[in-house]
DNA sequence: CGATTGCTTGAGGGCTTTCAAGACGTGTGG
DNA sequence: CCACACGTCTTGAAAGCCCTCAAGCAATCG
């Protein structure tokens, strides 16, 4: 899971206010040589078992995270004990933003981790410090809020089959965003962590992939790999004819 | 509605690393008097009219807005043709950060609006000089991330009612976090726009209202004025009970 | 190789959507 | 000031979709 050539805390985002040329750099390194050795110096490398909890719900928030390598859920328990995902977080995210001093979230390692630990007031120190930093995590964020919004916008969506279709076409720019090849979609979270995410039961996930395959929208080699069989078929499914332009919207 | 005593744009959040006594200020002004005049310099006032478009979703990005007075809607058209509501905006709420040089959403009036119009290069070369400023920013974009997800936890709820009471939450903190009365809470909206908010058709808000009064939960005074009867069933409904503390969640 | 976990598939029931018609409020013009 | 007209909201009935419960099947791990 390559994460970034230099050593050091990486952000992955744009400048939302450039213009960017579709064809080129779309989403690249943001931080400078200077400034991820900045971040290192205040950083540690820490690592956590498939399966792992980085941090519960309510915990003091002492550091905020950066993964190198894994993925990662964040999730919450609802009143009726269900689980929901906020999100899943690759390498370069980041995650561990805390309200009011504590974790809003409990955050899992869905396969095994490394991931830069930064604590906080150390980190404030240097982004109020570093003027230049505080702008480019600002983008990060910026791209993070529209993730997020395109989260509750896939929620929205009445068919499960949509809901579906719409995530994985987010794993799929996703991947292609980490430069990684998208002939096919690979999925590191199990079926349940899919139907807590895109808000349906672990059976509708189920009977939703396996109705995509028979309406030859997509192929399954195995339960983590998914191939788009029909491209034209799975975007009017996901939504994106109608959109104005190629890439799907949600911000503020 | 009260949105800052001072001249100037006016961003209303908390820094969240700050472990902040519950009792006390909770959200308050972030700019110092200087900051704001600062963006009050490369700022211009704009008005808008109930329904009007501030801008459209595709739009080329030149502003970002904060508002001063009112509340507008940020809302996109799915590829079926129905419109969903991303969020609400008020006063001394941002708005108007574009991806890819270009806004990401119709964002309209839904009363007569007054805001703070900061073009984007400026803003940008402000950013990357004072960057205390920025990590104020930070901070805001922190609180509407977490607002977002909050949104995004609602939708993923089952059950109609809970989506609506968790709704009436929302709007009452909000209305709380700017010190207004919260003895009745105010829905500057129309059902239409509540249900493209909380994915659900405009009759099912109708009937939801209509389950929710009947149930003794709530008190309709007329269509935009909404009152609890009922505090523990209401907060049960909306899941609170469950959570391990006070506030609700959501974050990353 | 056995056991545990994760996934698939079936049948029935509940909830929301859709379509449609009627009531309410509001704003405008007479 | 009242009447009308339009948009907003409410309410009804039928249909469709997904959830829940439950059992059987793969796959992974020790």
């Amino acid at each position: 899971m390559a994460a970034s050539t230099g050593k050091g805390p990486s952000l992955r985002a744009v400048d939302p206010w450039t213009f960017a040329d579709l064809a080129t750099a779309n989403v690249h390194q943001l931080l400078s040589e200077d400034q991820r050795a900045e971040l290192a110096a205040i950083a540690s490398v820490v690592r956590f078992k498939k399966g792992a909890e980085v941090y519960h719900d309510g915990d003091r928030a002492g550091a905020v995270f950066n993964i190198v390598s894994g993925v990662v859920k964040a999730q919450s328990t609802a009143a009726d004990g269900s689980e929901r995902i906020a999100a899943f977080l690759f390498p370069d995210d980041v995650f561990g933003l805390p309200e009011d001093g504590r974790y809003v979230n409990s955050v899992k390692a869905i396969t095994p981790v490394t991931a830069y630990q930064l604590p906080a007031p150390a980190l404030r120190n240097t982004l109020l410090q570093d003027s230049s930093l505080g702008f480019h995590i600002i983008c990060k964020l910026c791209l993070e809020l529209r993730q997020t919004q395109r989260h509750a916008f896939l929620l929205a969506r009445r068919q499960a089959n949509a809901r579906l279709a719409l995530f994985l076409q987010l794993l799929e720019q996703l991947q292609a965003a980490r430069g990684e090849r998208t002939s096919e979609i690979y999925l590191p979270m199990s079926r349940s962590d899919i139907g807590d995410y895109v808000g349906m039961s672990l059976a509708a996930v189920s009977r939703g992939f396996r109705s995509l395959t028979t309406g030859g929208i997509i192929e399954i080699r195995n339960r983590r790999h998914v191939k788009i069989a029909d491209r034209t078929a799975f975007e009017r499914l996901a939504g994106d004819l109608n959109e104005t332009w190629t890439s799907a919207s949600s911000e503020q």
